[in-house]
DNA sequence: AGCACGCCGACT
DNA sequence: GTCGGCGTGCTC
């Protein structure tokens, strides 16, 4: 017998199957992880197939050395994932197969937890009369057959279990135990649904791939818990994957509230050894719903009955490094090997799922109404330019200040929100609001500090810093982000007896850090709550009245095709914190671009407009979803190497070019946007091709880059962030 | 990935 | 003369 074993290394040099021999001694299967003599050393490895012959030089053949763990690590189902994230994603085996299990069992320090337990052995021991305490732990014992060490030491004291132990009377067992991450305990609060979700759950049965679209409150989660409450009963699995689990306990202590130990979690939360036990009770069936963070699609588990991907347009379900995959597509694979249903929920379907239902790929299921039938708080646009004519220079307009003295009078509760992200920003007039904008690419151009310049970060033209406004000639131009640490400052000047809360990536770096502001700001009134996009995240808060935008535009003019559309996702998100219960709630939405079409449909919360118009534009500007952007990634220490390697590799490029001439529509090389990066010189090649030849040209692309490649080269499918 | 083999410069 | 630099190539 031969068995055909994947390294357990991450290179692409032997990202391939070893051919060895499988002694008699041992018993083999596939899918089980062994030890195997590799060059000088022993290494570890995965059995991916079993066969009579050997292909190999016979003579040359070793046998393998032997066996991690006596069962298949690695499941049938998760082999055929690896094999198609090979061809969709470009990756190592090796690298793949690694996702699929907890770090702990690769490291081969798998620590499990013991408990020690008591049991009755003599039946019908009579104690002594005045052995009070002896009688009652043995009247225990008979009741609950099987009881804690700890549990009764604490109550009869440690002595009295001895005793009655070293007697014969009672049996000490050591069992292993489940550590089991903390989850807030709740009740199970089961409502009465509605119509349409009554009407969404029938719907979704078939293995297909269904867009959930309920506006905010709608009580999707209702719905995903009907649904794989259905599926349960029939005796099948589900897997419901979460953006940042982290930040939502709730959706967590809900399922545990309804389901108890069938739910099982997953995230990058929990401690390596609860993660350890979380996958182990999953892989021996114990856990039927797994609810996690984007990896959890990887979960071991058999027998899905349905798959769900909630706030799917999340950027979180796309891994930005290193072994890259979208979660869609490995969660499709998934759903099609089960035959099961895949739903994909969102308020603000991504621009690419929703185009998917109108072309009839996906299902498109509605929940227009909100559950308790209440109105949307009103989002009120406040032009920051008309305040700047008017001889307001600070960072808040006068209305939100107004809105702000009101809510601190009726002692209640306020969200400024900060949109903050990446780590470059546009240039902008301060009198007209012209953004600075690539010519080419309709998109806007990013300031780079240390040469001074704009460029675009699509096709690396280059401009010279505005000095004057083009539109109106103002020398009034700016560039630089606020930041949440200004904001704060900023609000305790204004109002420096109310309390004022920060919550951003540097308050949060501890654990437990967000917790406890989130509490601080429950258990204060009034209180204004300044944040990133943290605070955006389905927090339930019920005092609070307002939530301000300090700058929409921040997101917006990213350079980034996304950016209209991630502006949209994120506004209608934070909207959503205000008015959540019997008060009304209000937001402001402060910006320079008031007359951008994204602020006339998210401010009367229109997604199909909003999305009838946004994919208008990608079509005529050749964007995904109607088009596929390439990136290749050079790096390495000595600059001119990478240079080279990138000619060489572009060289290679352009000849394609003569042979998919129509169907590649932007090709350039230059230097990445962020030029060293841990001490690596970055360079790239740009790709947009037609969506026809897509796969084609890709897998070209790709085995260019794989010849060429002796360094790091990374390829990247639509990618958001080109740092 | 890791390790051996191999071919050129400055040292006990 | 030799120790050691890291380029190249191989691992079933």
């Amino acid at each position: 017998m031969f068995a055909k074993v994947i390294i357990d290394q991450d290179a692409r040099a032997i990202d391939k199957e070893f051919e060895y021999s499988v002694p008699n001694s041992l018993n083999v299967k596939i899918g089980m992880r062994v030890f195997v003599p590799f060059g000088n050393r022993i290494v570890q490895g995965f059995v991916v197939g079993l066969s009579e012959n050997c292909s190999y030089d016979i003579s040359k053949v070793k046998p393998i050395n032997r066996t991690i763990e006596e069962f298949s690590a690695i499941k049938e189902e998760m082999l055929e994932v690896m094999k198609f994230m090979v061809k969709k994603n470009h990756l190592t085996m090796a690298s793949i197969l690694r996702l699929f299990l907890p770090s702990q069992m690769r490291e081969g320090k798998v620590k499990e937890i013991f408990e020690t337990f008591y049991t009755l052995k003599v039946e019908n021991f009579i104690p002594k009369s005045n052995a009070k305490k002896q009688r009652e732990l043995i009247e225990i014992l008979k009741k609950e057959k099987r009881c804690s060490s700890v549990l009764l030491g604490e109550k009869f004291g440690y002595g009295t279990l001895k005793t009655l132990q070293q007697n014969g009377i009672i049996e000490k067992e050591k069992t292993q135990v489940d550590r089991k991450p903390f989850v807030i305990e709740k009740e199970d609060n089961r409502v009465q649904l509605n119509q349409m979700q009554k009407l969404a759950i029938e719907r979704i049965k078939d293995n297909k791939t269904y867009l959930l679209h309920g506006v905010t409150g709608s009580g999707k989660t209702e719905v995903y818990m009907n649904l794989i409450e259905r599926e349960l009963s029939a005796g099948k699995n589900a897997i419901m994957l979460v953006p940042e689990i982290s930040l939502t306990p709730q959706i967590m202590s809900n399922f545990k509230a309804r389901f108890g130990d069938f739910v099982a979690v997953l995230h990058s939360g929990l401690s390596a050894g609860e993660k350890f036990d979380e996958w182990k009770r999953i892989f021996l069936g114990k856990a039927k719903i797994i609810i996690g963070a984007r990896s959890a699609i990887f979960a071991p588990v058999e027998n899905l009955g349905i798959i769900i991907i909630d706030e799917e347009h999340e950027q979180s379900y796309v891994s930005e490094s290193n072994p890259r995959y979208f979660t869609h597509d490995i969660a499709k694979f998934r759903a099609k090997h089960n035959g099961c249903p895949l739903v994909l929920g969102s308020a603000t379907p991504s621009v690419e799922s929703y185009q998917n239902a109108m072309d009839g790929n996906y299902e498109l299921v509605e929940l227009p109404i909100r559950a308790n039938g209440k109105e949307l708080p009103a989002i009120q646009i406040v032009d920051m330019l008309g305040e700047i004519r008017q001889g307001n220079n600070s960072i808040f307009s006068n209305q939100l200040i107004a809105d702000l003295v009101e809510v601190i009078n009726n002692k209640k509760q306020a969200m400024i929100f900060i949109n903050r992200r990446g780590y470059s920003s546009f240039m902008r007039c301060r009198d007209c609001g012209y953004v600075a904008q690539c010519s080419d690419c309709d998109v806007s151009l990013v300031y780079h500090k240390e040469d001074d310049r704009l460029k675009c970060h699509y096709c690396g033209k280059q401009y010279k810093v505005l000095t004057r406004c083009p539109k109106c000639k103002s020398e009034n131009i700016k560039y630089g982000a606020v930041g949440t640490e200004q904001v704060v400052s900023k609000l305790k000047e204004l109002f420096p007896d109310v309390k004022v809360l920060r919550m951003d990536n540097d308050t949060t770096s501890t654990k437990n850090a967000h917790q406890k502001i989130l509490n601080e700001f429950r258990n204060t009134l009034p209180c204004i709550l300044v944040g990133t996009q943290m605070i955006a995240k389905g927090h339930d808060f019920e005092n609070v009245t307002l939530v301000g935008v300090v700058d929409a535009d921040q997101s917006l003019f990213q350079a980034d095709y996304r950016s209209t559309e991630k502006t949209f996702q994120l506004i209608t998100q934070v909207a959503g914190r205000a008015g959540r219960s019997k008060d009304e709630g209000k937001v402001v939405l402060q910006t320079y671009a008031p007359r951008h079409y994204v602020y006339k449909f998210v401010s009367n919360y229109d997604y199909k407009g909003f999305f009838r118009k946004e994919a208008n534009i990608r079509k005529t500007a050749n964007f995904p979803p109607f088009s596929r952007i390439i990136r290749l990634l050079f790096s390495d220490n000595n600059e001119n190497y990478a240079r080279e390697l990138l000619k060489i590799c572009y060289t290679e490029i352009e000849k394609l070019k003569e042979k998919y001439s129509s169907e590649i529509l932007y090709l350039d090389a230059m230097k990445s946007p962020i030029k060293r990066l841990q001490n690596k010189y970055r360079f790239q090649i740009i790709l947009r091709i037609k969506l026809e030849k897509a796969d084609q040209i890709e897998e070209e692309v790709f085995n260019i880059a794989k010849k060429t490649a002796k360094t790091n080269i990374f390829l990247e499918i639509n990618p958001s962030n080109m740092a």
